[in-house]
DNA sequence: GGCACCCACTAGCACGCGCTAGTCGCCGCA
DNA sequence: TGCGGCGACTAGCGCGTGCTAGTGGGTGCC
């Protein structure tokens, strides 16, 4: 135990003086810097001693003298797709892990009472799934963020790879003969851009195939499931698209609770395929989106963003598919 | 647009240099360095210039300079509970924060393919919520991480405020009138500690009312929900302990979709009281932890641990709750 | 032999901050 | 007047790394 009181870190200086060599040379070796010529011989030589010391860069001084910190830091919305993207975010991870990046999450607390991430960890990129607010942009550039993936105020493409799964809702209930639909969104202000995103997705592809509108549109909260069902019956819609799996369960709990027939009287399809879908009885139809080559996307993105190693950009399509099951 | 492109950040020279005073005393007001005498004057001067200026302090700077990175990694097991955790752990964060740490929250990759978070962050602490193995300690250590919470190599306490909702759980079906009880745990193996950390809690609770254990153990997969119903059928179980809600939830579908009636023939009570619980028909009686409590107790442990200023020892317990529903 | 040139490496500054070891002026006391 | 002491500061090192501006030695060529 006496050992670890003094164990200091290994250095790259620790390295030099080990190999009787300079330490811009080891540096030069360990960062394959560009334009420097060093010996095969000298460059193993280092490599080997590295290994053997258990050399481990110290992150703080490579980010104060570099200026950049490698970090980008993913902002989450709280919603409830987040379960299955966060098992599949290893992607991002691993991807911008290979460009020498370390991806952090971070859910917004909705007090915001504590200093957020991007002041204190002085990330390089800041990355969210939905637009970010003119304001939150600001925010993170005070913050001294140089890149915001996507930036609205900069003319980027936001992320339309999240719209496939609404346009796939959409059909699956047309497919089933289902003929006046509602859109049944939440009430929950901290999903209301998603929701609007996903709205109007759906909106524009059942415009597209019926040239008509949604017959309404319903926003669901904790506790009027109830009267929600209850106004879609008076407009006799025969399949509501929900925004996700949640908004659809309560729909369906309200549907199931008030004796009607699902999906006889009224198909529901869900969205994110969260575990809950199948679990419910009778099991809900859902979108399920490939979170993984969305992750592979975004990891894309940041490090083209970043001004790294230009990257082949065939995007990598994140695909959704319908999981049809007894709801429809 | 051309502002940006030499919009360096404020330094504390540069604080200094506009007050026409050294470095050394901005430092010594803005970190309120003890053993330092400042006249109010000066004080005064520092922070409203600091405040003009925009002055944020470099965070790797600061970390090169003192040694510590003043970030707490917390690890989460990916398990259910995450989401009301995550969305409540604002409280630790909080804590944490007025301290001056920042908390950043981590998931495991389930490939571990990618770097961890602990070698690139440098935290000074890591945080779990379960024990971490043997083999988890010795890679923090090997990352030069200093402390670890819990630590059991060192003797310290594991959270055993994770052991009141089983206990709850075993009461609540005995109050009920159940008295054949099962305990229905997962087969994730992701989950294990946790499982047996919450079935050696129901089990002793079991044991201390009754003076028996449950008559079966079972544990629920994807796909084994109707066959372990079977081997509950086997049994005359009339209640069934369930590891969490997602495991009910499987235990109740498999029920309903074989004609039971939940609760008459079989009372269920899940645990961590997930949206979920409350969406199923019928609606699932569960334990709602008080997760704010948690983040509150796990703060104050970290600075205790952290060596931050001595905080008062009145341990908030975190506190559990049942949440009776339907299906008991 | 002298010169240009390149290879392989080194000296040392900069990054922004924490903090130790001073320095300077002023007050009180003999 | 001399001197110790103290309050209020400042000079400057060190943290570990990235990277620019060299430096020395060897080789090819006339």
């Amino acid at each position: 135990m006496a050992t670890s009181k003094t164990a200091k870190r290994v250095t790259a200086a620790d390295i030099a003086k080990s190999l009787g060599i300079s330490r811009a040379t080891v540096g030069f070796v360990l960062n394959d810097t560009p334009g420097q010529k060093i010996s095969d011989a000298t460059r193993t030589r280092v490599i080997a001693e590295a290994k053997r010391l258990g050399y481990r860069a110290n992150s703080a001084a490579r980010a104060l003298a570099s200026g950049r910190s490698r970090i980008v830091l993913l902002v989450l919305p709280d919603w409830p797709l987040d379960h299955a993207l966060r098992s599949n975010l290893d992607e991002a991870s691993l991807a911008l892990d290979e460009a020498g990046y370390s991806l952090v999450t971070m859910t917004p607390h909705a007090s915001g009472r504590a200093q957020p991430l991007w002041e204190t960890l002085n990330p390089d990129v800041v990355l969210g799934l939905t637009p970010f607010t003119a304001e939150q942009i600001e925010r993170f550039r005070a913050s001294g963020v140089e890149h915001i993936v996507p930036d609205t105020t900069r003319d980027q493409t936001p992320l339309d790879e999240l719209s496939d799964g609404p346009v796939l809702q959409v059909r699956h209930l047309l497919d089933r003969g289902r003929t006046r639909l509602a859109y049944a969104g939440t009430s929950d202000p901290r999903l209301a851009d998603l929701r609007d995103l996903r709205l109007s997705a759906a909106r524009a592809e059942i415009r597209r195939l019926t040239g008509d509108d949604f017959a309404r549109v319903i926003d669901v909260g904790e506790e009027n499931a109830i009267s929600s069902l209850e106004a879609l019956l008076e407009e006799r819609i025969d399949g509501v698209v929900a925004y996700n799996d949640d908004v659809a369960a309560r729909l369906l709990g309200a549907a199931l609770r008030s004796g009607m027939n699902v999906p006889e009287d009224l198909a529901i399809v869900g969205h994110d395929d969260t575990p809950l879908a199948s679990l419910l009885v009778p099991s809900l139809s859902s979108v399920r989106v490939d979170i993984a080559g969305l992750g592979r996307y975004l990891a894309q993105l940041v490090i083209e963003v970043a001004g790294g190693a230009p990257v082949p950009t065939n995007r990598p399509r994140a695909s959704a598919e319908i999981i049809a099951r007894e709801t429809t």
